[in-house]
DNA sequence: GCCAACGTTGGC
DNA sequence: GCCAACGTTGGC
């Protein structure tokens, strides 16, 4: 079993829509990082947490969990969504996705409060330049990060 | 709104 | 294979 962190723009998708959803497709994914996450490592039962991104306060929000391990994201195929791809054929689909299941939210732990801390300084998330919207969370961190929700 | 950092594209 | 140009991300 593996940890993550997904990050989503509150104003597109937050973890109140996941709440409402308890499930959701993590369609729209375009970077190839991410997707070879999502395809090659992530597995149903893997944790996530939940962060919002661009947004006026950055931060931790929630945790979900991967309910469905990776297959074609439809919307690559679809030529009136903004994700559609031309390179993409139903043969050889470029894109992929998992589903994730709504598992609690939790109290905002900030962006500015995880860089306080050394035992996480090591988070790709905190990373300078940092732009990935799925990474990998050591299992140290998530202990470490859980201990600092309750 | 600004801008640094990063990923992708495409000409050569 | 190199790298300039461009588009996007995301904190501030």
């Amino acid at each position: 079993m593996r940890y993550w962190l997904i990050k989503s723009e509150p104003d597109a998708y937050s973890i109140d829509d996941l709440a409402r959803d308890k499930t959701t497709p993590w369609t729209g994914v375009r970077n190839y990082q991410a997707r070879n996450f999502m395809r090659d490592q992530m597995k149903p039962g893997d944790q996530a947490f939940f962060y919002h991104s661009n947004c006026d306060e950055p931060a931790i929000v929630g945790i979900a969990e991967v309910s469905k391990a990776a297959y074609p994201d439809a919307t690559q195929f679809d030529r009136n969504s903004k994700y559609f791809d031309d390179k993409a054929t139903t043969d050889n689909p470029r894109w992929l996705h998992v589903d994730f299941r709504f598992v609690r939210k939790t109290p905002p732990l900030t962006l500015t409060e995880l860089r306080r801390h050394k035992a996480l300084a090591k988070m790709r998330l905190l990373a300078k330049g940092n732009r990935l919207s799925i990474t990998p969370v050591d299992p140290a961190e998530w202990q470490y990060i859980i201990g600092l929700l309750k």
